[in-house]
DNA sequence: CTTAATGCAAAGGCTTTGCAGAGAC
DNA sequence: GTCTCTGCAAAGCCTTTGCATTAAG
């Protein structure tokens, strides 16, 4: 579990100001053990009682990610993942229960990829590996 | 140029039915270096004096992914890009304009993936890199 | 008082769906 | 006539936007 605390914090060593909406969020996010989308987490939000709007979600997540608090991750055409891991990972998703999970950068390697082009900075690599489960077709 | 005939043998190999418009959107897509979403294509499709539903281009585009003759790729979270390059290869992903370009998959390695849950089918490994080219920021 | 954050509802893209009409055999 | 494909429009989902309200210093 991940306390107010830790969660006011951390937001605090970002510059975003810890506002109780966002402390909530940072909670649930940080808490959790699997990726979210930023639906998922309005809904959770606004099932524990507390009332967070749609736009403060979203505002939230983008702000947090622009901070480098947490990442983006875009698996899933329907919508977008937020991962509180920062460091280089990997993913595996799952196609049949769109569930995203972790891989550790330490066991992938990926070499060879050729340079980017003038005057590009780079965002980031990502591999995703994507499967179908057992279950459904 | 990719021609109307070259088109029809590609769908009737994959056992998709060649009609008019199934093939134009074939003869569009396998034309294009770039990779194109879906409506990036059923509007060039349209511009092109011939008249092809949005349902059509939609529906075009999953029978062929399914039956494999091109790729889908998610590197956007705002749409799908379709691929008519169905080797084994990897992306770049320019954030700034939003363009996706082919990576070699030869010149690419990567090792150390960790296995499958039990049961999983592989779906596929891609690997995107995602850059912000020069100009805006 | 001034500035920033929040909430609501509406709008916006991309995609899917339902169903009637057209076409092929 | 039957089966499939097509087209249109409406609906859906996630996300963004605009603007009035509220909170903070």
């Amino acid at each position: 579990m991940y306390s107010e605390l830790q969660a006011a914090e951390l937001l605090r060593r970002a510059e975003i100001v810890p506002t109780p909406q966002r402390v909530e969020i940072t909670c649930l996010l940080m808490g959790q053990r699997a990726h979210m989308s930023a639906e998922e987490l309005y809904r959770l939000v606004n099932s524990g009682g507390r009332r967070v709007s749609k736009a403060t979600v979203y505002n939230t997540l983008g702000l947090m990610s622009k901070k480098g608090i947490i990442r983006e991750v875009i698996a899933d055409p329907a919508r977008v993942f937020y991962d509180p891991n920062t460091q280089p990972h990997h993913h595996f998703f799952d196609v049949t229960t769109g569930k995203l999970q972790d891989i550790d950068a330490d066991m992938v390697q990926v070499s060879g990829l050729p340079p980017l082009p003038e005057g590009a900075t780079l965002d980031g690599v990502e591999v995703i590996v994507r499967y179908k489960s057992a279950k459904a077709e």
